[in-house]
DNA sequence: CTTGACAATGCGTTTATATGCATGTATTAT
DNA sequence: ATAATACATGCATATAAACGCATTGTCAAG
């Protein structure tokens, strides 16, 4: 059996049961128990799991999420994700972009919800597709590969018949003057009509995106009504937003 | 053996499987460890799998997991698939259906296939991906929450403008008569205008969907080109369609 | 047909990794 | 406080990976 794939099958279980017993897991899966607490270890210095004497808790109590630890989003993004989830409503319409923040989100809205929710993104329609009182509009037209998300002319003109009460941004580039922009034309398209179409935008961001700016404008800063960054973004690098009226939302630990 | 052809059955063993192991797979191929390494690192390098100590692991983006062992096919359901891929040639246009043979198709698609491949199923959508030479097309909709596939006025005004090669069709009912058949009503919409703007169509079905019925009809038998089973179905049960003239093809050990 | 260039493969050696065990130390429970 | 359990550390061993080199097979130009 190989190591990566015994730490699978930790978090797997983790996900399922919430709890691991070092020794019990040794026992079911026949390995010594210093190569479970060496896998414990490394998991819990990558930052998927809490240490405990005995054994392993999941790190985020909530999290009923199925990643894999590359792909797994970072505490920054997690704390985005925790906040912006905050914003939706009972019987909202709700645009989520793709990107793995967005799909943070979508694994961490309450399950009691009750919503529509439009996406262009598949992996993220596969998940909303768990939660009963959540009707999924997935958004089709040409995958782009890289981020999986659909863009085209038919993404756009799909997008121009909807309207929504909130849409969360995933944002590539955030700067004062060009406001938000992303390396992809295609995409600010699809980005733009988003932003057009909702009354309120949430942009999420990490701290490494602020103050960028890539070759295709999505929609100046004016047309945000939120920017959710992570817990430990400082006051200085938010200011220029926060004077223009935006609302700044930190990331929730 | 190519070398291609060596690291095409790698894909198709992970994809299977969840993981390689160096060592089994020289044995079992009959060449040198050093050459399934080579081999790996290769596919590594080119971003398709995760190279981990004694093997491989599927790079296992959006999609993988619990979720995606639920959708760990039958041995039918993977003999059904590999015939039903042998249909395929460069520079198709496809459409792939949803549901868990169409799934199984989409991961065993040959890696340097030339081909566009339209779907209603986000899953599929993602396992596509993956395929550096494949233009994934996603047509929207609303999301039928047990089976994963956008139904509805938009998927079938989508599907209208689209007109395929090929049309690979998972079947919930075959009868000689009725034709297929589906239990939800919006679901035999999509269908049927998939069938129709498809050149050909190949029905997918397991032994214990012959000579069944549903409520809703998606085509008489004489629209389908092909159909697929597995391969231990007795000639009998298959005379009625092949009596009509339907190709039949059996799965593949 | 021959020859040279090149890629693919296999083998031997060296280096790195993973695992289990023994030992001593920390933590928890009674 | 003391026993019981969990943990960290160092070490030995087995296994896997990387590297260099020799061999083979393929293709194209001479």
């Amino acid at each position: 059996m190989l190591k990566e794939e015994r730490q699978q099958i930790i978090m797997e279980k983790l996900r399922h049961e919430g709890k691991i017993v070092a020794v019990d897991l040794s026992a079911a899966i026949n390995v010594s128990e210093d190569t479970i607490r060496r896998d414990l270890r490394d998991l819990a210095d990558a930052g998927l799991i809490q240490r405990v004497h005995g054994g392993a808790l999941l790190r985020s109590p909530a999290g009923a999420s199925y990643k894999e630890r590359q792909f797994m989003s970072s505490d920054a993004k997690m704390d985005i994700a925790r906040a912006a989830v905050s914003l939706v409503q009972n019987r909202q319409v709700i645009i989520l972009d793709g990107g793995t923040t967005t799909l943070e989100i979508a694994r961490r809205l309450p399950i009691g919800l009750h919503a529509t929710v439009v996406t262009n993104s598949p992996p993220i329609a596969v998940v909303l597709a768990d939660y009963p009182d959540i009707q999924t509009v997935m958004v089709g037209g040409h995958i782009l590969s890289p981020s999986l998300v659909t863009i085209g002319a038919a993404t756009v003109e799909a997008f121009s018949n909807i309207h929504a009460d909130l849409c969360m941004l995933g944002v590539c580039s955030l700067h004062p003057e060009m406001g938000v922009s992303t390396p992809d034309y295609e995409e600010s398209l699809v980005k733009r009509i988003m932003v057009t179409n909702s009354a309120e935008v949430a942009a999420l961001v990490t701290v490494d995106k602020l103050g960028t700016g890539a070759p295709y404008t999505v929609a100046p800063i004016s047309d945000l009504t939120y920017i959710i960054t992570e817990a430990d973004t400082s006051d200085d690098m938010l200011q220029p937003y926060s004077a223009k009226g935006i609302t700044i939302m930190k990331g929730k630990k």
